[in-house]
DNA sequence: TCTTTTTACTTGATTTTGTCAAGTAATTTA
DNA sequence: TAAATTACTTGACAAAATCAAGTAAAAAGA
């Protein structure tokens, strides 16, 4: 039944690790970035050059707030958006060198954060949270 | 080093997760309260009595804005607000009963959220979650 | 004691963040 | 080639969150 005790302990992990990932932001909030941007510059980062739409299918975000902030980003000179050739719809996205500069001020950030996590732990240690990690997203992997 | 492998994969992870919590997110969020809201609630349903600032000490959250939800609940008539006799510094926050039944509902829309991410699982495949997340939880715990 | 500091909470003003719906233009489909 | 779909933008809002200044009570220090 839906109420049953696994759903409970599913939803007590889900709130430890809200807790988890609240504490993760803090860290990163102190970039000046909005959590949404730094989200944003992150996939930039990884999928470059891609448009707003692939990012749309990573992370969940209004369409237009998305287009405000990609706006931002490209108005500060983090990113370029250069309208493609192939498809003329989309703009492609990247960073530029500025924002290539700040994202390895933000991923420093987020490692130092991350590492907090994990400093405590022994090596087997870490070795099990990871491989626990792996493979809830490997029975998870829906992508809803 | 801070930059490893390792710290990137957990990082890998709670994008991934955050994106899970955002999902399940959704659903509450149809109950017509906001995430800060029913938070609110869900601690106050276990911490009951309680004061504002006993909240403070479990989800991040500003003093003013806190405050505004209280009142805001206390308006709804979901909870109840007394000052305490031992310190009148303190008002003890309790659930109506109006406010029980709005947290029966809010708590069926996040059982079905929760159960919809493990319909598609074999009791083995469950079960084995279940285990990775007590232990992700265990290894974390002494933190947050 | 009394007076200074700390604690608990409130409120006004404001900013930030996020949503909705309507609109433009390019591409795909029927 | 008309209709539908896709990618993105924008204006108008609404909701969420922050900040700082304020009141009142309690605790701590002299």
């Amino acid at each position: 039944m839906i109420s049953s005790n696994i759903v409970h302990e599913i939803r007590a992990f889900n709130r430890f690790y809200t807790n988890v990932i609240a504490v993760l932001d803090q860290d990163v909030l102190k970039s000046n970035f909005s959590l949404a941007e730094a989200r944003v510059l992150f996939e930039i980062e990884r999928l470059q050059p891609c448009s707003a739409r692939k990012i749309m299918e990573v992370i969940i975000i209004d369409e237009g707030y998305l287009s405000r902030i990609v706006k931002k980003l490209v108005a500060k000179n983090y990113i370029t958006k250069i309208r493609s050739d192939h498809d003329k719809r989309l703009y492609l996205l990247k960073l530029s060198a500025s924002g290539v500069r700040q994202m390895r001020r933000l991923d420093e950030l987020a490692n130092q954060a991350t590492f907090g996590l994990i400093e405590r732990l022994t090596a087997d240690q870490t070795k099990t949270l990871l491989e626990n990690m792996q493979h809830i997203q490997n029975l998870l992997n829906f992508k809803t």
